[in-house]
DNA sequence: GAGTGGTCTAGACCACTGT
DNA sequence: CAGTGGTCTAGACCACTCC
């Protein structure tokens, strides 16, 4: 009754946790595999689909599939936003020393590439709503990606929005090649005069699109966790609204909540 | 170049998007839209998959494929743990009114099926490292399940896990017949002294084992969302380590994180 | 060029659902 | 019982990697 399938999927499970199968080695050829377990080569095929979306093989075409090393999962707390706004006014040396991202993965700014493109768009119907504004309003678009300087998949994706004709108020935050901008975004919205509030975070989880896999390097299964930053400033207007795709299968959240006393 | 079953799950989302194909309307069985395609069944089948794996279809064995209406998404926001301490302390017809799943569902108790389960159980190194107590400290592992009245999937699977001997305190709190408890764990806590700090809680992506995947209805390649959330009291002890698996399609987590002004 | 995984085909047979 | 999707087989041919 269990599927076939399952089963072999479950012996292959057992063999990698108990270490029969050692992080980095190479499994037999899916031909072989098939023989071993007496199925054909199409089932098989779906018994390493099931552990690659688990994330415990790699399939690599024309080289074979692997044992994969238990990912290192990068954290992203929800306290990185306090520890920017308090650097976001720091002296500019102070700023430069190390950005968000190295915060979250405890990398060093020489280990990252980081790569900014900005461009002008308009507020399709979802934008206009998060930020409270007519259809059709101009907006400053800034795509991010921060890459490892050896591998070759970013760690994630991100594009930012902004309304145009508020920060135009400061020239140079129009300009990409002005990026990285020491301190981020909250340093950024500081020379216009714009301190946050608050931030409000809203996650969900699907499939990647076919693009979001290729440039994460995500294997066939795996989802993409789904993050919409919107930025509240002190007088409550929303400043910023940014979209951040991260691999599921390397990434944890880390939301802290603090209570009233009673 | 282009894969044939990616094409094909294109020109079907376009339909579906262009609402050609309406919410709740069977497709043709996939015998026949293999022919309309030119292709072979196992071909439309990696097609349809795409679509599951998106949530746009659902499968029913023996039955057909339909179009899916947009799911409702069940919102969690960080703002239900402020909301339930402040009831903690509440007049117990009050505490009754609603819980925290109606809290974020919307709906109204009636509409609700809950069912609880307790047991004991021994710390295992995970829950020992998070509760940071010996390896075999004695747990009362509780069990959760909410339905809707009619429909037949849970809405999530929630087992939490608090220290059996500091929980003892109050014998009421060992019997499951009690539960529904009104106004939720805080208020059981506040029976034995305990007032929370705060919370943190790790999320993560992943896809479901087979009995997730079974409770929580979700169609192949859908992900599920996991929440660990660890509460923490007034004197530092973490005195509760729940973990929440929601189904990826429908759950929307909010964050809200209020920052110190300048 | 040899060996690997990726895509696609064609079809058998089983399991589930509704009439 | 008729019709549907689910599982499994057997094998062709292509694309990629490395020697």
């Amino acid at each position: 009754m269990a599927k076939k399938y399952e089963r072999i999927a479950d012996e292959l499970r057992q063999h990698i946790r108990a270490g029969q199968l050692k992080p980095g080695e190479r499994l037999p050829a899916e031909t072989t595999l098939a023989k071993q377990y007496r199925t054909s080569v199409p089932t098989m095929r779906d018994a390493l689909g099931e552990l690659l979306a688990e994330g415990l093989i790699d399939k690599r075409h024309g080289v074979g599939n692997f044992v994969r090393k238990p990912p290192p999962r990068v954290e992203r707390t929800n306290e990185r936003h306090q520890w920017e706004k308090d650097r976001a006014r720091a002296a500019q040396n102070e700023r430069e020393q190390t950005g968000a991202t190295e915060h979250d993965t405890g990398l060093t700014v020489s280990d990252l590439v980081f790569k900014a493109r900005y461009r002008e768009t308009k507020a399709d119907e979802d934008l206009a709503a998060a930020f409270a504004v007519p259809v059709g309003t101009r907006l400053l678009e800034r795509v991010y990606r921060t890459y490892p300087r050896d591998g070759d998949a970013a760690f994630s994706l991100v594009c930012s929005h902004l309304v145009h004709d508020v920060v135009a108020a400061n020239p140079d935050l129009l300009d990409e090649s002005n990026e990285p901008w020491p301190g981020g975004t909250q340093s950024q919205l500081h020379t216009i005069g714009i301190e946050l509030d608050h931030i409000v975070e809203r996650i969900t989880a699907r499939p990647p699109t076919s693009e979001e896999a290729e440039e994460l390097g995500l294997q066939k299964g795996v989802s993409v966790i789904v993050l919409r930053k919107i930025s509240i400033d002190t007088e409550g207007r929303v400043v910023d609204v940014s979209d951040v795709i991260m691999p599921g299968d390397r990434t944890e959240l880390v939301f802290t909540t603090r209570l009233d006393r009673w």
